[in-house]
DNA sequence: ATCGTTGGTCAACGATTGTTGGCAAACGGG
DNA sequence: CCCGTTTGCCAACAATCGTTGACCAACGAT
């Protein structure tokens, strides 16, 4: 009978499957989707490579498990209406210097069709919603939410990725200071 | 005697260098730098691989080739200066739907460390040079042109790699209409 | 007509990749 | 203590990659 009393509980291959993870998410941040192989991710966790097939199928398997990506995005409700620019920018750079997941997505996105499916998929789901909170005309939450992306992921790109020297010097108080006028404005202020 | 008469003329093989270059553009933009195969490029262009190692020295010596970017800033002196945001925008919309060299570049500053210094060189001996026609302060030129390029860059992502829905349907004159303050804002106002 | 130069194909190499199946050891409930 | 299950390693497969060298055809100046 596969299921005794800890059914839920730890295994012992928990552990395994936890680091595999872990490397799993450096290295493709790191290199990207084609560039990580199962066998490097493998050595980073100290298994053998057969072990990620077995737990996670195959190479995209293990891409899908490793980048499951929540932003958590704050509730704007409470929020005053001026200050949700400021809010929104500060948690995506907590959101993304705390967590190598986004970067890896970011780097996968850009190279593999899956990737930037799934960044499709976040967008849709996470600020989507986020946005309707924000923005005043149903209509144009779409749209809205797409140039916030634009600026967010466009900072993420050059800072995270494509590392140009000013834009990692940049303090995040500074950061915030510059980019929150612009994600307020692209949120809340009328059409252009 | 290497050299006759037409040294620096057309020589037959120049016809298969140039569709080899334009083969490559389209698969490095399409695929980015790993999924973009050698094999194909030469399919791409109607030859034999050995022929893409004989004229460009190696897989990398082709890339180098065929990125090799001028985004032709235009000079922002004659500019009022507070349309210098809206030309920006404008140029650089342009450029990238002219020409899939930058949406190549992009895929594979995205994965690749050669991809990424190169965006950095150019970021450097391009857009710095013409920030500083725009920003009154000289320390502060490096970090204005910096900002710049997220929101750029940024809009680039999202609308020509990442594909957004809401970014890809959006007008030219939309895009400039809404990008153009925050370009112009990074480049002339004040520290915030 | 001849012969070096150029443009091009073909077949193969060594390396690396994702992936698979077989087998050994450790575990754990009966 | 015993036996099925879990966990893991090892070796190998087939495919694909960048790269190389041998070989052939067409050209062009002498």
């Amino acid at each position: 009978m596969p299921d005794s009393k800890h059914t839920a509980l730890s295994r012992r291959s928990d552990t395994t499957r936890a680091a595999i993870l872990h490397a799993a998410r450096e290295r493709f941040a790191a290199d990207g989707y084609e560039r990580a192989t199962i066998r490097t991710i493998a050595r980073d966790a100290g298994i053998d490579p057969s072990m990620v097939m077995r737990y996670y199928g195959s190479k995209e398997g293990l891409f899908a498990a490793a980048v499951a990506v929540d932003l958590k995005l704050p509730d704007l409700g409470p929020l005053p209406r001026d200050e949700i620019g400021s809010a929104l920018v500060t948690h995506f750079l907590a959101m993304w210097e705390e967590n190598e997941v986004l970067t890896a997505l970011l780097r996968v996105g850009a190279t593999n069709q899956a990737g930037a499916e799934r960044m499709q998929g976040i967008f849709q789901e996470q600020l989507l919603p986020v946005a309707r909170q924000a923005c005043p005309d149903p209509e144009q939450v779409p749209v809205r939410a797409a140039l916030t992306a634009t600026q967010l992921l466009g900072m993420a790109l050059t800072r995270y990725v494509l590392r140009l020297p000013p834009a990692v010097a940049l303090s995040r108080q500074e950061i915030v200071a510059w980019l929150a006028p612009t994600v307020q404005r692209y949120l809340t202020a009328p059409n252009p």
